[in-house]
DNA sequence: TCAAAGTGTATTGTATACAAATAGGCATAG
DNA sequence: CTATGCCTATTTGTATACAATACACTTTGA
């Protein structure tokens, strides 16, 4: 869609993702176009398109509220993920192009150099990172997988755990890149689909990590 | 959403898989309006419903045409809900209540008698089938898995496997459901999950030979 | 003759007014 | 004091007018 709808997407989830706008809080439409500077006809058209990433839910007349997220809901999306982009690994491993594993090295070396600095780049990883993914979809050559994994699961996922990553996550990322390139140079499809169902994985429990460490210290904290 | 909404989903749904509008063909949202009776802005909300169920294309200019669906597309949408709906039924296995297990013995049993007839009741054995296979995603308690399913696998193959049951694959299904309840009586996630993809495997071949005859016919017919 | 630009028409995007439906408060009855 | 039903304020759904954009066709210049 075109400027006002998609203006007005990208900044209720970004309301949605920054917390501006609260777990479990009514939506109201008119407000939310005023805040965006649109009328409510593109704010309905981008309510659509959140409530089916599930970013927002309706309940049974009608009216919106912003999902909260528990860690099993996250844990069920990135299992998702990875059987899905599993798939997709494996498809792209008998599909792929010189051209397309060039561009994927090209990536996996910019996404590198930018964990190679004093200061990682994490907005540097992440773009090339999100970059190399939408290669190997696109080498995987379906349009229906294309469409769930960026509507319903990715770009969530990928967002809640770009704040978690360390450095040494960071390089074991490219590390792990490093070995899907070879499964593809050897057209394996099989190993190509490990590959990404452990690196997905391995993402999961980076979340789930930081978040387990935040809820401990909360509870220190409430028990000091 | 609402009336005119939802009736202009079914009616440009129904409108694409009784093939009066025909794949490639360009939509155009006021004509539409006025097949439907309604406004062009439910008629908007509907096609956008049908373009993230990916009946319906878009180009970079926001143009709309009827999408088509090749073999391959077909083949892919049921390996993808042969792993969705494999994933479901392991999760299903863990946390179905006995009341869950009660439901699906009463559509079972009710999907029989719809085949038992003289001639086979198939409206009413679909319409069975669905609310088991429902029920199941009920079980596996993960609104993102029912999501995806329900928005951008389920109703399309469902829908173009149809016609093309004969009473020994309709008798077959009601086998595998049996085989289901007894992975489910013993929690057997591993095993549902295996029945259940081998279940929507077989129904793609189904789908695929019926395809193929008609195919060969065709050529026949062509030849002669 | 061809290319490029421009003009008119078809189509989609956005704003806004109005209609329908719902929630929540208030009054009244039990 | 609770429950029930009505009433109003709030919110969403729909229709429609208008704006912006894209496409096809024509005209113009080389």
């Amino acid at each position: 869609m075109s400027r006002a709808s998609d203006q007005a997407y990208a900044m209720i989830r970004n309301m949605i993702l920054s917390g501006e706008l609260v777990s479990g809080a009514q939506i109201r439409e008119e407000q939310l176009a005023e805040h965006c500077g649109v009328s409510r006809t593109p704010v309905r058209d981008a309510l659509r398109r959140l409530e089916a990433e599930l970013f927002i839910r309706r309940n049974d007349t009608q009216r919106s509220f912003v999902a909260d997220w528990s860690l099993d809901d996250v844990e069920e999306a990135f299992e998702l993920r990875g059987m899905l982009e599993g798939h997709a690994a494996r498809r792209a491993a008998g599909r792929i192009s010189w051209d397309q594993i060039e561009r994927l090295k090209t990536h996996n070396r910019a996404l590198y150099q930018a964990v190679e600095t004093d200061v990682p780049d994490v907005p540097a990883f992440l773009e090339h990172n999100r970059d190399f993914h939408a290669i190997i979809l696109e080498a995987a050559g379906s349009a229906r997988l294309t469409s769930i994994l960026s509507r319903t699961i990715e770009q969530p996922v990928v967002w809640r755990t770009a704040q978690n990553y360390d450095r040494d996550n960071l390089k074991r990322s490219h590390r792990e890149h490093d070995e899907l390139l070879a499964a593809f140079a050897r057209a394996d499809g099989a190993w190509a689909e490990s590959i990404m169902a452990a690196h997905i994985r391995r993402a999961f429990h980076t979340y789930a990590d930081a978040h387990r460490v935040q809820r401990v210290a909360g509870m220190d904290q409430a028990a000091a």
